[in-house]
DNA sequence: ATCCTTATGCTCATTACCAGTATAAACAGT
DNA sequence: ACTGTTTATACTGGTAATGAGCATAAGGAT
C-alpha cells in the first residue's frame, strides 16, 4: 500500500548471433547497455520494451523477457539521492545484425566483457583467476569466511572434480567483483588484498551494466537447454551446423556433433527446404528451416530438453 | 538514461505448508498480498523484503527470491495518475505457520484461490472449466483466434493427449482472466461472451494479487524440481511421507512413493537422526534431517533433479 | 493368528544421454 | 584416376535417469 515514488528506467539486454559470434548491442561505445524510459502509454512493460527496441533498432524482436528489477544502492551511481533508482533489465532476442547504426548503437561480442565464459577452444587463462580467487578468499578474516570464499569458487569455476556449470556466469562474476578483479569493483571502492589488483579482467561498462549482462547471460544459457529460442537469433534458413555453432556459441562450448543433430531432428523443431547450402569445402550441407507451427505449442508446454546438453 | 519517476512497491508471495496444505499469507482477509515500501536504508531489494517481512511476522524467511516486476497499466487500479505503478514482487519460503496475527495477517490455502489447481484428489470440476473455455474460444471473431485460443486451452489443461503441466498455473489463470470466468476480469471490465458468464472461479483477491500469486506458484513448482528448496518449508525433523506430503501439496499432485524415496536418498539431502515418528497406525517411520551442509553447495550448483516427478 | 496400515527394499523395462565408429558426398591437389 | 581433406549423416553400444510395479517389514487393532 506505501508506494515511495522512484527514478525508474528500462535496461534491455539484446542479443543477436552472426558467425558463431554472440552479440550484444551497446551504446556509449559499448560502456553502455541501451536503456529506456518507463513510457506509461503502453499496457504492459513487456509492450512498452519492445516497441521502444524496435524504434531504436528497426529490427523485430522475436523474444523478449523479463530479466531482473535491480535496485541496489551500492552498485548504482544513479541513485538519487532521496530515493533509489529502480532497473527493469529485460532480455531480448533478435534475428541477425541489424545494420542500424544510427544512434550510436553498436554490436558487441559478448566475451569482450567475459572472457572468462568462452571455452569453446579450451579454457585459457583460467589458472590466472583461479589464483587471484584464492588469494582473495586466504585473504578473509574468519577461518570459516576463507572455507566459505573457497567453497564459492569451487563451485563456481568447476574446480576439485566438479564439472564447469556454463549457467552460473552472475555468480563467476559477482566472485571476481568481490575480490577487485573487475575495474567495476576499484571504481565502486572496493580494494584488492591480492597483489593480482587490477586485474582488470574484460571490458567494463558502466554503473552494474556488466552484472546485468551477466544476468542476461545466464539466463539465455539456461533457457536455451528447456525452450527452442535459439530459432530467434537464426536466419530464415540455416544449416544443422549453423544452427550448432550458435548454440555454442551462446553456451561457450562445443556440443557433440551427431548427438546435437539428433536431439535437433528428434524434436522436431526442424524441416528440410530442400535446399542445399553454398559449398563451404565438404559436402554440402541441407538447408533447414524452423517449424514455425510447432513453437505455439512448444514456446510454454514442457516438453523435452529442445537444445545444447555436452 | 531517462528515468522517470514512478510509484513502486514491494509485495510478497510468502509460502508456508502445514498438514499437506500449502499456505500464503494474506491481509485483508484473504483479498491481498502482503506489500511494504521500497525503503532505501537497505543495500539491496532481497535485504529489504526480508528485513520488512521478518519484522512483520517474526519468523526467519528461509529463501527469498525475486519473482517479477508487474507494471501493467489496465490490472492495476492502485497507478496514479500522472505515471504507472510498479510492484517488485518476491517469493519468499517460510518455516512453518507462524502464529503470528497480529498485524491482520492470515495463512489463506492457496487452492482456495486456485481451486482448480489441485488434483491430487482426481481432477474435479475441470470440465466445467475447460467447456467455459471453449465457449469463449469460439466467441473469437476470427477462424484464427479459435483455432489460437483453443490450442492455448488444450495446452494449458492437458486436453487431447496432452499432459497436465503442473507450472502453467499462471497460463491457465490468465486463461480464465481474458475468458472472464474469474471475478477479476467483470471488475475490471472483460465481459463473458458465454452464458457461463460470472463463473466465478476461485477467491478473487484485490488488484492483480491473484496474478501475482499464480505466478508465484508457477515458479515455486518449477523451483522445487531443480533446487532443494522444499526443505525451507519443512520442520527441522520429518519423516520421507512428511517432505512426500509437503510436495505434493505444492505441486498439486499424486508422487509415486517408492521413487520419491529413491530421489532424494540418492541426493543425499537428509539424514537419519535415529528418532522415530510417532505411531500412526502404521510401520513406524524414521525421522530424517536436512543436511544443511549440502546445501551450500547444491544450493547454486546445478547437478541432479532434487525432488518431485511424476 | 489375521487384517490393516505405513515403511522400506528391490526389480524391470523404457527411455534419455553420451561417446565413438563408419560411411557418404563434395572438393583440391598430384 | 587416385589420394587426402573436409563436412554431412547414419548407426551402435554403454550408462544413467525414469516410471511403474512387486515383495517384505514392522507396527497396531480385532
Amino acid at each position: 500500500m506505501v508506494a515511495s515514488s522512484v527514478a525508474a528506467e528500462l535496461i534491455a539486454v539484446l542479443v543477436a548471433v552472426t558467425e558463431a559470434a554472440p552479440q550484444v548491442l551497446t551504446i556509449a561505445e559499448g560502456a553502455s547497455l541501451p536503456s529506456g524510459p518507463l513510457s506509461p502509454e503502453h499496457r504492459s512493460l513487456q509492450a512498452g520494451v519492445r516497441a521502444w527496441v524496435e524504434r531504436q533498432t528497426h529490427h523485430p524482436l522475436g523474444y523478449v523477457e523479463q530479466l531482473y528489477t535491480f535496485a541496489d544502492n551500492d552498485r548504482n551511481a544513479a541513485s538519487h539521492a532521496d530515493g533509489r533508482a529502480i532497473s527493469i533489465c529485460y532480455l531480448g532476442l533478435t534475428r541477425e545484425q541489424p545494420n542500424a547504426k544510427d544512434d550510436g548503437a553498436t554490436w558487441c561480442n559478448w566475451y569482450d566483457y567475459f572472457p572468462w565464459e568462452d571455452r569453446r577452444h579450451g579454457s585459457v587463462g583460467d589458472s590466472t583467476i583461479v589464483q587471484a580467487l584464492h588469494a582473495w578468499a586466504e585473504a578473509a578474516p574468519k577461518p570459516s569466511q576463507i572455507r566459505a570464499r573457497s567453497l564459492r569458487i569451487a563451485v563456481a569455476f568447476g574446480l576439485e572434480g566438479r564439472r564447469w556449470n556454463e549457467e552460473l556466469v552472475l555468480q563467476r562474476y559477482e566472485l571476481l567483483y568481490e575480490a577487485g578483479l573487475v575495474a567495476e569493483a576499484t571504481r565502486d571502492g572496493i580494494t584488492c588484498h591480492s597483489d593480482t589488483s587490477g586485474l582488470g579482467l574484460g571490458l567494463p561498462m558502466q554503473q552494474d551494466h556488466r552484472r546485468i549482462l551477466a544476468t542476461g547471460i545466464a539466463r539465455l544459457r539456461a533457457k536455451i537447454t528447456y525452450r527452442p529460442v535459439v530459432f530467434e537469433l537464426m536466419p530464415p534458413m540455416f544449416t544443422l551446423l549453423d544452427l550448432q555453432r550458435s548454440v555454442e556459441a551462446l553456451a561457450g562450448r562445443l556440443l557433440h556433433k551427431q548427438n546435437f543433430r539428433r536431439l535437433v531432428e528428434q524434436q522436431e523443431l526442424v524441416e528440410e527446404t530442400g535446399i542445399m547450402a553454398e559449398p563451404t569445402g565438404g559436402r554440402p550441407a541441407k538447408l533447414f528451416r524452423f517449424r514455425a507451427d510447432i513453437l505455439q505449442e512448444r514456446a510454454y508446454a514442457g516438453t523435452k530438453p529442445p537444445l545444447a546438453r555436452s
